[in-house]
DNA sequence: AAGCGTTTCAAACAAGTGTTTAAATGCGGC
DNA sequence: GCCGCATTTAAACACTTGTTTGAAACGCTT
């Protein structure tokens, strides 16, 4: 494990495991041997197993979230100024590209956005609360967002698919550590780029789809 | 809980439980004593406890992708009577109308299937390995019939949209026991057909977007 | 009523869990 | 040098986990 604050350390080890192998399957020892770091410096530096989760999470996540909001308020920033509508492309494509392609920055990138693509279904609440409530902002923005882009759609239609968007979404997100699936038929991976470009295709032709 | 062999007051509980708090997550003691059984009865009737999460997703997903099976091949079989074509409209309702309409018929089903639709996501091997070594087979029926449906789709391009058929599907089959996210927004959710009709069109625009 | 295989039961097992404690260590400022 | 604070450490804590055990209870045939 990299040579920095036992605190990183214990971020990054966190990270790794809680994508790979689950929350509750990851225990402090196994942590804190990964991370080269004392079984009692968790509880020191964060105060329990659920803080540091949480921690986990909001490292990656507030960032990431800032900037697809962003994103996205520059689209309908753009739309107004030329008064036409944002499109649904262009407001998907905010909400997607960044997250996809944070993923492939860096090896811990990708397990965070795992253990991210996986929180929706988590049983276990600790992992989804959390999620959720640092999400359920920007959802909000694209979902409103979208109502401009698509006004013929009717608002319970367009939630059932930005659910089905999310569901998409998240099984993406979730592929890369979980290989099975995809080295059972597919020889060979899509790249990054055309796996986007496929992603955003199918999401949009979903969406866009006649009520 | 309700009466019957203590065998399947175990599985009906264990289904319950591994659905909603998730297998790792659920004890043998709270198991038990939820289906008033003593708790060393688990280990005399299955053996182990991964041994009776096996039970619990045989009892149910051999029969349901049996049917499921038998709809694809139904379609398949009239197609060619008809020298046209399936299309993936008929092959996509057989796939995932018998998901849905199982997941109706009980509370049982409806823990069962959301525990189904997390498993493509579980980061434990126990149960991702048991469900896929149980639905590959169907997988593969449904992918052949839609490459005859869609021929002008390349075999890489329809397999990683099946992927995301998939991660569209697994999220709605959760969706019955996670209802934080419905309930933040959607005042009522769908109902039943229209919830089928609507996952329907959005898989199918998806799949059928050009290439 | 006796015998027999199946099932249930309370108790104990060893191993693993998150958390706490109090002593030890490191290190910068005076 | 030495104080004071932040950090690290090993040990123990109380508790839960899946599994095993051997005896008790049950249901059935003879």
């Amino acid at each position: 494990m990299a040579r920095c604050d036992t605190k990183t350390r214990i971020l990054n080890g966190a990270e790794q495991l809680f994508a790979r192998g689950g929350f509750h399957n990851t225990s402090l020892r196994a942590l804190t041997s990964l991370a080269e770091a004392n079984l009692a410096s968790v509880n020191y530096h964060f105060g329990s197993k659920d803080a540091l989760l949480h921690a986990v999470i909001e490292r990656r996540l507030l960032p990431l979230n800032q900037i697809r909001e962003d994103k996205i308020k520059q689209v309908l920033a753009v739309a107004r100024g030329n008064q036409t509508p944002p499109t649904a492309d262009a407001l998907l494509r905010a909400f997607i590209e960044p997250t996809l392609e944070f993923r492939d920055s860096s090896q811990g990138a990708q397990d965070f956005i795992s253990l991210i693509g996986r929180s929706l279904s988590e049983p276990d609440e600790t992992v989804r609360k959390c999620f959720l409530e640092l999400s359920l902002p920007i959802f909000q923005v694209l979902f409103e967002g979208l109502r401009e882009a698509l006004p013929q759609l009717s608002p319970a239609i367009l939630l059932t698919r930005l659910q089905f968007i999310m569901g998409t979404m998240s099984h993406v997100m979730c592929m890369g550590t979980l290989a099975d699936f995809n080295n059972q038929a597919l020889p060979h991976p899509l790249d990054q780029n055309t796996l986007i470009e496929q992603l955003l295709k199918y999401v949009l032709a979903g969406l866009e789809a006649p009520e």
